[in-house]
DNA sequence: CTGAAAGCGCTTACAG
DNA sequence: CTGAAAGCGCTTACAG
């Protein structure tokens, strides 16, 4: 480390005690001091290009300034969008983000625990793996550790920021109805997960709203990845009469749909119509490009850096759910009008 | 901040000295305690499952134990996966990962640097933006802060790690070339990226090894994006003869001539091949599936924070070129055989 | 309005 | 082999 200017070489600058210093630069307003020794000070932290010792502080004021975002993985446009929003509004709160994946809560000896009780990090933004039965694995954190879910609803244990997965589902299942769709199936997420579940209520409720039936065969319910989308359609094959439109619960999901259907050589959106959620570039990339609902992850992952520093300031746990901007439909191109349209 | 148990605590429970506690935990080997007094002091820690706090340490210490990791973008593929490389080798090394961005090493006021000076992190791997005329920007930095550029070669002011560029765009080439192709294009990066440099040098190699000809009309430098790939696309239309292949240096700019070339209707691969350098999962999800070279991101994170433990640790600045495992081409569906198969 | 002092939790010469 | 003490750089009661 290199040989730094500590607050003590400012006050000796400046000609006053540390404490002066300190205190000029903790810019207390209730804090009185002389205009010209405030001045002074100033002069000398500037001209020493002084910045205080982080550890110092750290150790002092008993905390660290940092949370840590835990993903499963980077590698998903989704997360990478989250990333950014915690990043940015962790800053914003004079915050650093640490990058960490879920292994780290595994319970036997946990990475997340150890970093939170060594004082490294305040708090924790969590996304759990989709395979997770449940979030009671964050059971295995020191109940004191301030932490929040991600793209989860409601849970009872810990505070939690979504965005809204309901809505999200019922706009891109409103849009196929609207386009002269019926017969509508669902390429859903793990049942287990909180996002999926909501994602179907959406869809569910969409049906319903327009008095159409809705056919269990038609909804599959294999998780979030490209090999999870390619599967569903397999399934959806199996048993026909095909849908003449789907609602896929997630864009990776979606262009693993869309890989499966290019193979068995059906035309999309000419004989199946395909409205994904999440709206990340890759949306953009396949052939045909796909017609998405854009959500806020952006925000979700901002709104989540926000929820845990109240929680770190010492507010009750809470439920968040990011609405703003509204989920909405970006037409692209793997959407033509239904039989009924 | 829970109230964790501290040194102190563990030295009352096993009744020695703190000093005793802190040698024992510390595993120095020239080390001498009874091994019954090691034993109670083990079981202590291990009763009250003490960690060391670690802003007592880093005081101490005078060190962190954190890198920071620059990149323009974590929603780029590449950089999601470079990530993934450092902070798993980093955690190998006990070191935590903060991600940043790139704009943090902006001149005014630069966030990198008051990150150095606080000692709030003990070095930096730095992705430069592509528009950056070139790593000047880093002279900003404390010339005492270690920190490695990666997806730079031989930079002179700085230690840097990147992969086997020449060698990757000498291989797309050849595999164009042994496809029976002749007329082949480069879209390449900005001349200003050392990465491109690289690239295109490799291109130019291969096409001299064969004894082909080279037609400067052919290669662009627009940059690593689909815009870029779309732009580089309608220049080549522009100036017909078109190549029968080409090779683009990034995988995100060959998404942007796919969708270019699509648009124009034009036949990938029959009329056009395209080889791309940087297999990420967007390759596999193009239509058709874009054929590509894999070259070692992960391992690129990997190296680049071993490189900066070894700078941190005193070491010398240093080069350091990836090249295992070497860049090889993963064909998928963009190529055909060329005219002089 | 300003300063001297205590103490956050740790490691490590130094004594014994 | 073990302990008492100093000191890393900071903030903040407490005194004046």
């Amino acid at each position: 480390m290199p040989a730094v200017t500590r607050l003590r070489d400012a006050a000796e600058r400046a000609g006053v005690s540390v404490s002066v210093v300190s205190r000029v630069l903790s810019e207390d307003p209730s804090l009185r001091v002389r205009e010209d020794t405030r001045a002074r000070v100033l002069l000398a932290v500037g001209e020493l290009g002084y910045t205080h010792n982080h550890a110092g502080r750290a150790l002092r004021l008993r905390w660290s300034g940092a949370i840590a975002l835990l993903v499963p993985d980077m590698n998903n446009a989704i997360f990478a969008e989250v990333s950014r929003g915690v990043e940015i509004a962790a800053g914003e709160a004079d915050l650093v983000m640490l990058l960490g994946r879920s292994e780290w809560l595994d319970p036997d000896n946990s990475r997340a625990a150890r970093l939170c009780q060594q004082g490294r990090v305040d708090g924790l933004i969590v996304q759990l793996r989709d395979e997770e039965k449940s979030p009671e694995i964050l059971g295995m954190l020191p109940p004191q550790v301030p932490a929040v879910l991600i793209n989860w609803h409601q849970h009872r244990g810990l505070s939690s920021v979504a965005i809204d997965d309901e809505e999200a589902g019922r706009v891109a299942t409103a849009f196929l109805l609207e386009l002269g769709h019926r017969d509508i199936g669902l390429v859903g997420g793990f049942e287990q997960t909180s996002t999926a579940r909501a994602r179907e209520i959406g869809y569910r409720r969409a049906l319903a709203d327009a008095g159409v039936a809705r056919r269990a065969g038609w909804t599959t319910r294999l998780g979030y990845t490209p090999e999870a989308g390619r599967a569903a359609f397999a399934k959806l094959l199996e048993s026909p009469p095909l849908p003449t439109a789907i609602v896929v619960a997630n864009v990776n999901a979606a262009a693993g749909v869309l890989a499966a259907a290019r193979d068995a050589r059906f035309a999309v959106p000419e004989q199946l119509s395909i409205v994904t959620v999440h709206d990340t570039w890759i949306a953009d990339h396949t052939t045909p490009a796909l017609t998405a609902v854009r959500v806020p992850t952006y925000e979700l992952g901002a709104e989540a850096a926000r929820t845990l520093t109240r929680v770190m300031h010492g507010g009750r746990k809470q439920h968040v759910m990011v609405s703003d901007p509204p989920p909405v439909v970006v037409p692209r191109s793997t959407h033509a009008p239904g039989p009924y349209a």
